[in-house]
DNA sequence: CACTGTCAAGAAGCC
DNA sequence: GGCTTCTTGACAGTG
């Protein structure tokens, strides 16, 4: 079992999405922010190697405008180096990594060219898990889409882009049960017709679901992953923040309520995302929790 | 230097 | 039809 984080380092003085604005780009501006994007990932890598967390979400802008027709700049060529050295290093410490596209990336909208931007979108960010020499083990997670009021033609539209997706792209995406429109239920229609992987969210699946127990839902979400090709399940955890509107995520890890949903894991092997507002310092309380359920080693062997 | 409106991109819910 | 939220930081212009 792996826990981590998602893309932002609150410990650190570095940014790993440092950009501008589309209107100021330059070849000069990208190149000083990539490379300094690319630094600061390496120091947060090194910096959860020593905390024992090894799951890790990459910002979606590491390249700023990386699927922006604007930028032609070739950082690929220009950073290779720097994605193999990373690459090299997540392996060599057993990281998982993970790609989130935002909200933008639609494949099933009913706009042709907003399904183009989002297979670009996907293509750049693949291309960033290639660089770095990743196997399909690292993953990109994205939600089924838009509802447009009619469920079955918005799920059978995803199901017929993914399966004109570009290889690359296709063997590395997931898709992640939402809160509000697509259950694990819907998700899991979708797998059926094409075997994409379950990215499962303990959080959404309480907001939606069809009554599936938790220990149910995961163990659904992980019959969809297939060990040699996607590696352990991976998995979104957060909870409520109290008094605030459904589905709002908690700032800091409620560590009861983390107790109470491991005993639903049940021997069950997961990566844990924690999508929770304070970061690194929730995730490494988890990692205590974990060591004293010996459910994650209790030391961590530094290997240099 | 501090403040703040705004930023590439989508969709849904509410009024 | 317009505004807010998801989710969030930080850019960049202003005072």
């Amino acid at each position: 079992m792996k826990i981590g984080y998602p893309c932002v380092n609150e410990s650190l003085d570095c940014t790993s999405s440092a950009t501008f604005r589309l209107a100021s780009y330059s070849a000069e501006r990208l190149e000083l922010a990539v490379a300094g994007n690319l630094l600061c990932l390496q120091r947060i890598l090194a910096y959860n190697v020593v905390q024992g967390l090894r799951f890790f979400r990459i910002s979606s802008g590491i390249v700023p405008f990386g699927s922006h027709p604007i930028n032609t700049y070739p950082w690929q060529t220009r950073f290779a180096a720097e994605f193999r050295a990373i690459g090299s290093y997540v392996q060599a410490q057993g990281i998982r990594i993970s790609f989130h596209p935002d909200q933008f990336v639609v494949l099933n909208s009913l706009n042709p060219d907003i399904v183009q931007r989002s297979i670009a979108e996907l293509e750049y960010q693949g291309s960033m898990l290639d660089l770095m020499g990743l196997d399909t083990t690292a993953k990109l997670q994205i939600h089924v889409g838009g509802l447009y009021g009619d469920r079955e033609s918005a799920i059978e539209r995803f199901i017929a882009t993914y399966r004109e997706l570009p290889e690359m792209v296709r063997r590395r995406l997931v898709i992640e049960n939402d809160d509000r429109l697509f259950s694990l239920r819907d998700c899991l229609r979708v797998h059926e017709a094409v075997g994409i992987p379950i990215l499962f969210d303990n959080f959404h699946h309480e907001c939606l679901n069809h009554g599936e127990p938790m220990a149910e839902a995961l163990r659904l979400a992980a019959a969809t992953w297939h060990p040699e090709r996607d590696g352990v399940m991976m998995m979104d955890y957060s909870s409520q923040q109290l008094g605030e509107r459904k589905g709002k995520h908690t700032t800091t890890l409620e560590e009861s309520l983390f107790r109470e949903f491991l005993t639903h894991l049940r021997g069950l092997d997961v990566d844990i995302m924690l999508e929770i507002k304070d970061k690194e310092a929730s995730a490494r309380r988890a990692i205590s929790v974990l060591r004293e359920l010996q459910l994650v080693a209790a030391e961590v062997v530094v290997i240099s």
